[in-house]
DNA sequence: ACCCTGTTTTGAAACGATTCAATTATGAAT
DNA sequence: ATTCATAATTGAATCGTTTCAAAACAGGGT
């Protein structure tokens, strides 16, 4: 069907050696060959076949990304991160989405392997560690983005989840809210836990202030609307006067629900707090205050480890964590 | 480094032949043998080298999928329909993102060339259907997406753009609006340029009525907030009072430098009208009045039409054309 | 003419899976 | 015991590239 070095060298009259080092090694051959070959490859339309390649030479310029929610425009900034990152150094970045769930996951984890991909940057969803480590044995490195090593196996890049939940709880008490809810889940994702934890250390400050839960299936638009018609429902006595949302996402459904009704008004009734700090926090219907991650500059952080790590496989895993900053806007 | 077939033919006391065929037909193998192959590849950790097999087979079973905006939700949900349409498929799709730049375009193109993909769904930015021609003779069939082809050279799914600017317009003629302007661009993207056309001609029912254009370089809430402020340091009088943007994300943009301001309502002195219906729509600081795409079912559509396309490569183009709907909101 | 050095070019081997014609095993029927 | 049909297994050939030791070539110095 399509041209390969063989039809090349035939046409060229060189022999395929020549053509394959015009194509990798071109100061090797005299500018008089190449400039004949390459005319050839224009003539006969060859391009070269990647798995041909690759099977010889053994390792890919393909890097995963694997995220569990690509509608999520953190995940979206933190992938432009890692491209823009991956272009500048020679690699290039598939991304792929799990849409939450576990099966997907594991099955996107064995896809790259068969593909012998050079790296993964993944923000688990599920407990995937000793799944990753199968695959740092055999050869793929990952570095964990979002999210930090359980047990210290891996590199990872991740913001201070603890302290951003503490943060913006903090922030609520100072505002003078007293019965806070935190709304997220499910609750044994890490981010979730942990911005969750955060928030109760900053709760023990209020002796006299309170903390509910009140757990979603997913961190979504939805959810939050589910949770806000679910407040609409209750008693006004026992609501809430602030919520700390387990991300921008949440906190958004959570706001449609609330404003749309009419009468509870944010800030004034109820106080919300957000995560991530997506672009859209700014122009929701009450501007959002939230938690900035500095979402690109991850991406081409984890990009920066994985090139490290997978030039030089026995390095040590490295763990960057950066800090959260609290972005005030009208919602408090 | 990794086990090949080879080593486990060896250790299981059978040929190459065979341990392909547990992997493949394993009805072709009696149950003993499968069971001890399968024994073996597990205790060796043995995983096929994709590269190998599809260096053999001759296709792949790989999709790509190129957006020029992957920041922009309406691309994300389309990739999530594509996606999921791709698993029940028994194909896998990778997304990749030029973020608008011409020459990443076309070097991406090369790379899924190289990779003998078995098809691309590319919504495309630049003039790249001679590319895409030159794939199709190649073997790689594409097929656009939120545009139709220039020369009716390739299937397509869209959405009837000018009916969408012209319903978007009509509205805002409807709510007694007489200065309308259009902010996008840029004016060559087609989805843009159709849009602006669908808003000339619904302009032509009120000769009283005018449009101005405000061409942006990009559809982006960066842009959107440019030409927000731009709006605010003009003379009053000059004011539109309407304004038709080419995307939600501009839209929200405008709205975030307009409100802002605080000396501008929305709708009250200009109504405001977006364009894809993005979920952040609803929860903007003026719910947004928007044009709706049924964008994940585009990219489930598109994906149906590439697989029946990659199987039998002799078909016509067909053209998929969805009609738009407008959502009502309070930004008019 | 010959040697030496450095530059070009060659072509067979290798990467790892799949295919398929050929071979061997199995067992039922005579 | 022999034949025959069917099932199971084999292993060499193949896909297209890259590598690398060896061969060919060029040209300067004696």
């Amino acid at each position: 069907m399509s041209a390969s070095v063989k039809d090349v060298a035939l046409q060229a009259g060189v022999s395929v050696g020549t053509v394959s080092n015009v194509l990798n090694h071109p100061g090797r051959v005299s500018p008089d060959t190449v400039k004949r070959v390459q005319k050839t490859i224009a003539d006969l339309g060859f391009v070269r076949n990647d798995a041909a390649r690759q099977l010889r030479a053994g390792d890919s310029r393909t890097i995963a990304l694997l995220v569990f929610d690509a509608a999520n425009p953190f995940f979206a900034d933190l992938a432009r991160g890692a491209e823009d990152a991956a272009t500048t150094e020679g690699y290039q970045v598939i991304v792929a989405n799990t849409s939450e769930s576990l099966e997907r996951e594991l099955s996107y984890l064995d896809l790259f392997e068969e593909q012998r991909v050079r790296g993964i940057l993944i923000s688990p969803y599920g407990d995937v560690e000793p799944r990753l480590h199968a695959l740092k044995k055999f050869g793929i490195p990952s570095i964990l983005v979002d999210r930090v090593s359980e047990n210290q196996g891996f590199s990872s890049v991740s913001v201070d989840d603890v302290a951003g939940g503490s943060i913006a709880t903090e922030h609520l008490l100072q505002k003078n809210r007293r019965k806070i809810a935190f709304v997220g889940g499910p609750l044994d994702i890490p981010q979730v836990r942990d911005r969750l934890l955060g928030a109760r250390s900053a709760m023990e400050s209020q002796p006299e202030a309170s903390l509910i839960v009140l757990e979603t299936v997913a961190t979504t638009v939805l959810e939050g609307r589910r949770v806000g018609h679910s407040l609409l429902a209750m008693d006004e006595a026992d609501r809430p006067d602030a919520i700390f949302a387990a991300n921008d996402l949440v906190a958004l459904g959570l706001l449609q629900a609330l404003v749309a009704a009419g009468d509870i008004a944010v800030p004034g009734d109820i106080a919300i707090v957000g995560y991530d700090d997506i672009d859209f926090a700014t122009s929701a219907i009450v501007p959002l205050t939230s938690i900035r991650q500095p979402s690109a500059l991850m991406g081409e952080t984890a990009l920066k480890l994985l090139k490290e790590e997978a030039s030089n496989s026995g390095m040590k895993p490295r763990k960057v964590v950066f800090q959260p900053e609290l972005i005030v806007r009208s919602s408090t």
